[in-house]
DNA sequence: GAAGGCCCGGCATACGTATTCATCGTTTGG
DNA sequence: CCAAACGATGAATACGTATGCCGGGCCTTC
């Protein structure tokens, strides 16, 4: 009966072996019955998961890793362009961060996160060290050195998946957006509702995948349509919202008719929405505007902005199973998740007209 | 010199066995070489250290942490209302989680990410089970049945702090910001711009004793200016964006003067910003709207949005810092933080008049 | 009535690391 | 020249769990 709560401190926790004395049973009965070994009976199990938990008893994870050869963890990492503000995080991957976290507590894993540096020595640190079964990767990839670090994961033989665009040739498993179908689906849906001379906004010269896809299906939606594309009204931009403003601002200073916009992330789109506004051009009167991601800002943003939402609940689930399967030595392959459009009222389908919705 | 990649997949990791094995020394002497022990002489820890690079040997967590008794790990719990969408995570959690997750790092801790609903026996998962060897706790308590929970924390002598207001009698130490200083500065600064007809948005009635908090920083900057304090200038809300729509909502549906408005959290401000211009009234020029937390969002905002910003890079490094020493058995104290104006466009500074900037 | 099968549970051990204690060889002081 | 001190290393063991193997009862069956 004494349940040994000394005083503000327990005294240390109780382990098997202090089950098993008091069960008057062995420790691997013990470990047995708590596993749900067939091999106890119904009655010794009783017994003993009673006073395990009297003793407020709890496996201990390190010992029970060990002895299985594995740490029932997953690490995420999360690679940005080095930030000024350490704390402002892509919206997008904060986005994903959730959905891994709760498809892992859901599958009886914890998660590790970790934000990385662009350099360091990452690859080597988790599943070497055994804090972790597997990786998963979520970044824009500077593919310079960062494909060297996954041909030395795959030699390895480390367990990892990555989120991004799904590209032949790629070291490892890949996951990712169908991000041509997006800037293709929100190229169609400016084209439907009138506009006929469409800029694009986001860079591939930086070689980020992602957003050449969504230039390409950008292309694609505009070759069908019959209107052509002209390379003037593309301007180059990373993710971030000052990075939108000034590619607007560049954009306006080549004084060339354009009456919508189509931006390679939420990011970009609304910084270039300040500098529309800053201008006095109204969105989405004068310019329709559509963004990529579907950042919570962007709900939020006046005028709310239309944009390519990515189904990240369905990511995170994808991105877990498919490392789990990989863990398992189950085949796995790279997979395509499929887009959305959101309609707001930046693009401005309400005003002008009700058609081409698909 | 044989690497032992096999085909694929490494065979088995290298053991400090293996290391002491091809170093000619005992298992205790690699051991010792890793861990810097004088006891080893600088010969043999230089040929100990070249056998380990070259079998890129990681020390076992699981094992080292067995020995050890500890994890060499925090958990972060983050406790939300539950909300219709999974992935959409408090933006200003968020940023705690980014500057939580660098100051681990820094001191050579991982961390575990978790979200909880507020039921749950969270409490028992972590620490018991040696996953971690303290808890960081982080949300907007409800403090019905959390205190508790907390409580019973205490009791089991689980190592934990809490990020929130900061109250005598509290289970547990608790670190936060001064959110009655922050409700104050935001006050005063809308009165220093001219604005005598103050509201404010956000509930005490769910009992959020950070909200309660920033409103009597309101209060006292009211009575401070001999301002009236008039109660049904104050709409109740709990922090998301629709509260904060539908309670400014109400406030204009009171038909009361009013012609400035703060917000218990951005959240809220943006929210109300949204229904002020449904209703065509102007922000700044006819009502000033002043937020809390400083959310990426706020800076996007249109106008963008003067705020309370919360130091969460110090915060971060505090929680972790203070949840170090505890588990090392060193003094501890709850420590409360400052916050910071930050003015943008949404308060009309520059339009109004620009003095009594402190 | 004896042999074989089955059900339960205990004994021994392995997982990989870090520390305590003992050992062995060497150096130094008397 | 011997003893004591010292420096470097190895042997043994503990951390807590999970499992292969074995043994002891009990029931069944011929």
């Amino acid at each position: 009966m004494s349940h040994e709560k000394a005083h503000g401190r327990t005294a240390a926790k109780a382990t098997s072996f202090d089950i098993a004395y008091r069960a008057g049973v062995s420790q691997p009965t013990v470990s047995r019955a708590l596993r749900g070994s067939p091999r106890v009976s119904e009655e010794t199990r009783k017994r003993v998961l009673a006073v395990a938990q009297q003793l407020n008893y709890k496996v201990d994870k390190n010992a029970s890793n060990l002895r299985f050869q594995r740490s029932s963890t997953l690490a995420l990492l999360i690679f940005e362009d080095p930030t000024p503000d350490e704390s402002a995080i892509n919206p997008f991957f904060v986005s994903m961060l959730g959905s891994v976290t709760r498809a892992c507590a859901q599958r009886g894993y914890d998660l590790l996160v970790s934000f990385q540096q662009q350099c360091g020595n990452w690859h080597e640190e988790y599943e070497d060290s055994r804090r972790a079964d597997g990786l998963i990767l979520l970044g824009y990839g500077d593919y310079l050195q960062y494909r060297v670090r996954l041909e030395r994961l795959t030699e390895q033989g480390t367990h990892f998946v990555r989120w991004g665009a799904v590209q032949t040739g790629q070291p490892g498993l890949s996951i990712g957006s169908d991000n041509c179908q997006g800037g293709y689906e929100a190229t169609r849906h400016l084209i439907g509702l009138g506009r006929r001379q469409l800029a694009f906004l986001g860079g591939a010269s930086r070689g980020c995948p992602e957003f050449l896809d969504r230039y390409r299906g950008f292309l694609q939606a505009l070759g069908e349509a019959g209107l052509p594309a002209t390379p003037d009204l593309r301007v180059d931009a990373i993710t971030t919202e000052e990075a939108g403003y000034a590619a607007a601002n560049e954009l306006l200073a080549r004084r060339l008719e354009f009456d919508a916009i189509v931006a390679a992330s939420d990011l970009i789109a609304l910084g270039a929405m300040r500098a529309l506004q800053e201008q006095r051009i109204d969105v989405p009167a004068a310019v329709s505007v559509v963004g990529f991601d579907d950042i919570p800002a962007a709900a939020l943003a006046n005028p709310p902005l239309t944009t390519i939402a990515q189904n990240t609940r369905l990511a995170g689930e994808v991105l877990v199973d498919t490392l789990l399967r990989q863990i398992r030595d189950e085949p796995v392959q790279a997979q395509v998740l499929p887009t959305r459009l959101v309609v707001r009222r930046s693009c401005g389908a309400s005003a002008l007209r009700p058609d081409a919705a698909s």
